[in-house]
DNA sequence: GCTTACAATATACAAGTGTATATACACTTG
DNA sequence: CAAGTGTATATACACTTGTATATTGTAAGC
């Protein structure tokens, strides 16, 4: 492959040869236009992406090898897009009162951006159809109402206290189903570290809820 | 649409007609061997399970309206196992001491159970090409280390301790990315209440986590 | 045993796909 | 200006896809 991607350097190598119609840049925001909320990037095809930036399908060959390539390019631009974000959201976390919840709205705010980047990295984690989305939601929601149920009885079995017992369940399940997610493809090893991980950070928010629920 | 979904009562009505060659069960079973670590299940294509079911395109539709409708009836048929599992996890919990590892531990193992149904419903979280998936988790791991930079300033700061920031960081940026997935489809109300359950669970785990470096 | 009802198949079609090949174009360099 | 070079396009091919239509096969009911 012969990616002829731009450098930073001011100096730009004056080649023979027609210049190019379009730029990696124009292919990738053609790829974003195509992109709603029932379509993923990968789903696209390379024909469609190339009739939605007004070149022909083989001219997609001159700037990355397959969709898969581009899609990447969207990943790290988002990236870009991301970092910024994070360089607010730690401003936010310095002021110290109330720094949380500003760092959670910086980077909930970034998904309303007008280059929608971040929405795009952030939809390529949960695709699928409307049904099978609402179908992965049933279980979650089952499993989240499992654990308070048994969360509460814990709790007053031992008659400690806990705080918001809903949302302990709610960031427990989605922890464990998202580090489960990763630990798919995982040798024995290395999901083992991934279940100890794991348990840690459960205990974490299950002491970090009893120590709220004293105050 | 007429879907002839078997009703679990005893008495089947004898009714004319050639019996099926083939049950829902089956074609299902046929989309699972074709899902591996690169494939989703809303992939696959009509054509291709037909054929690994080895039966004619057409007669797909006598038991599904199409792939998704398919793809729906594996993550039931994934909830129902799931169900097992949490019922086994909630009998660990309750034996209390490593009462969270041993029901992580159960989660983890369901991972490799026979029937790869939960693994098929936790790849659907996180599909996409290799490439594709390592660029994100370079994003996410990018996030992850700006966090803990910016815990250790905080801490240091604060002259407070905090355990295992490493894990902390991952906690959080797992809960908020995963959160973040699925407010890109809601509306201001909504997006600002996952904001707020957002905002206390990341509290929860940094006061849990604050909790634990003093004992 | 004939009709009826349903399941499964075969054939076919239009539409879309990725890409190989050949050719036209625009630009730099000698 | 001619040669050379990188870019873009046009055409074409083999293939896959979802599904419409028509036909065959099989079992039950009268």
């Amino acid at each position: 492959m012969r990616l002829t991607r731009k450098k930073n350097n001011d100096v730009e190598q004056e080649k023979p040869g027609r210049k190019p119609a379009i730029s990696e840049q124009e292919l990738m925001e053609a790829a974003v236009r195509l992109v709603d909320s029932k379509r993923s990037v990968s789903s696209l095809s390379l024909r469609e992406i190339a009739r939605e930036a007004g070149i022909a399908p083989n001219s997609f060959y001159r700037h990355f090898r397959d969709v898969d390539e581009l899609a990447v390019a969207l990943i790290d631009r988002a990236g870009r897009g991301l970092r910024g974000t994070i360089r607010e959201a730690r401003k936010r976390l310095e002021s110290d009162r109330g720094g949380v919840r500003s760092s959670v709205q910086v980077f909930m705010e970034a998904l309303d951006d007008d280059q929608k980047y971040l929405k795009i990295l952030l939809r390529e984690i949960s695709i699928g159809s409307d049904a099978f989305r609402n179908a992965v939601d049933r279980e979650l929601n089952y499993f989240e109402e499992e654990l308070n149920d048994e969360l509460l009885r814990i709790v007053e079995a031992s008659g400690q206290k806990i705080h918001k017992p809903r949302l302990v369940a709610k960031a427990i399940t989605r922890l464990v189903f998202t580090l489960g997610a990763s630990a798919a493809n995982m040798n024995l090893q290395q999901r083992n570290d991934l279940t100890e991980e794991t348990v840690a950070m459960v205990q974490m928010i299950i002491i970090g809820a009893n120590a709220m629920a004293k105050r």
